[in-house]
DNA sequence: GTCAACGATTTTGTATACAATACATTCGAG
DNA sequence: CTCGAATGTATTGTATACAAAATCGTTGAC
């Protein structure tokens, strides 16, 4: 083992509590996980740190650290940040974008639609986020880069569940094409809109698809 | 002493960065801060996860934990980042804004203006953040308000040297009506764009700043 | 004189031991 | 029977001890 035990067990932590094994509330027992994990409490505390410092768990002094998994609301109010994050991203680009990333785009977009005509959801959805995320580089602002691959790898495990919505792929690809035209055409505003818009749909989908799980709940 | 340690010595560590106590690169020896605060090496080492976790200090694995000062590229990203996040919140606080949180940003800005009539450059600073945080709190959005929080935080330090120049404070209170009437009307766009101007101001003067600082270094 | 290899020292990472606080159960008073 | 206090237990927070790795210095070969 030639990594800190700490930072496995926190990346295995945080994979854990992504897949729903532990569910929301659940105290993180650090006799327990120790045990799981063979070693001692000390790693697994820093750990569980991590997991505090990232958001995913909350702790509650001299009780412990429980597992906080985003409710409805914050999860739409995460997804409206991100809408919004990605607009950045999209105005900077419109004004930075290089010739070589505008092709990178391209090249991202093309496999998008080859991975719909061959029915790879999978590929669809590894090309698509190389989409998002040249665009995320492309805005030439390495901050802000880092926070937009930061809140989207914390909403990674929702967006997985909207995507085999009927046909959304197709719709999608449209709206790429609209991003892409607007950064090619140095539009900063269109492609800020272009990319809320196109980003904001997984919050509306996401928005249905709860209100269809409780239809008339509180 | 009813705190925990390692978090005492979390805030007091980023407060000594923030000073510039420890200047960058700088190496926070675990022992050596557990002499200084008066405890052992286990509350250190949890105060310096959350520096690390925070971005204030990076970790290089057996090797250390060291101070990580932004550079002078780094911080004009982030404020470029501020300026985009406050435009967001401009943009959904223009849908959202009850009557009462207009009525609580026309207090601050009002009490702004009565510090700047008693030339008191700290109530000016802390009726500003006051409108500014105001405006986060009026997007709707708990976790925008938190990440907007978060990296406002982070920025004080920096933003703190720049506040005494010439006729900033009479500029910026134009800018603060523009965005209360843009609120008022529920224009988002309008509301974005001066929000998003008023504080990209703060990254201009920044930028000029280290021009004079710094003439033809490097 | 330079460079490399080996050993000593320092420092991080982990384990364990101890302290202090919170929780639960039981016993007693009303 | 219910409520509350007290003691015992469990769990977090901190200190210390140990292990492993990196740095530094020295020594020796070329």
């Amino acid at each position: 083992m030639d990594i800190r035990h700490a930072d496995r067990i926190a990346d295995a932590l945080e994979e854990l509590i992504f897949t729903a094994e532990f569910e929301d509330n659940a105290r993180l027992d650090e006799v327990r996980l120790a045990e799981r994990f063979a070693v001692s409490r000390t790693p697994v505390r820093e750990a569980l740190q991590r997991l505090v410092a990232s958001g995913i768990a909350i702790q509650i002094p001299r009780r412990g650290v429980f597992v906080r998994q985003p409710g409805p609301v914050e999860l739409l109010e995460m997804f409206e940040v991100m809408a919004e994050l990605e607009a950045s991203c999209g105005r900077l680009a419109a004004l930075r974008i290089s010739t070589a990333d505008i092709a990178r785009l391209e090249t991202a977009n093309e496999n998008c639609l080859s991975a719909i005509d061959a029915g790879d959801s999978d590929a669809y959805y590894r090309e698509n986020e190389a989409f998002h995320h040249l665009i995320y580089k492309a805005s030439g602002n390495g901050f802000l880069e880092q926070e937009a691959l930061r809140l989207h790898r914390r909403l990674k495990p929702y967006r997985r569940l909207q995507l085999r919505l009927h046909g959304r792929m197709s719709q999608s690809m449209q709206e790429h094409q609209r991003i892409l035209s607007a950064l090619r055409d140095g539009k900063s505003d269109r492609a800020a809109t272009a990319l809320r818009d196109h980003v904001a749909v997984q919050g509306e989908k996401f928005h249905r698809l709860l209100a269809n799980l409780k239809p008339a709940a509180e």
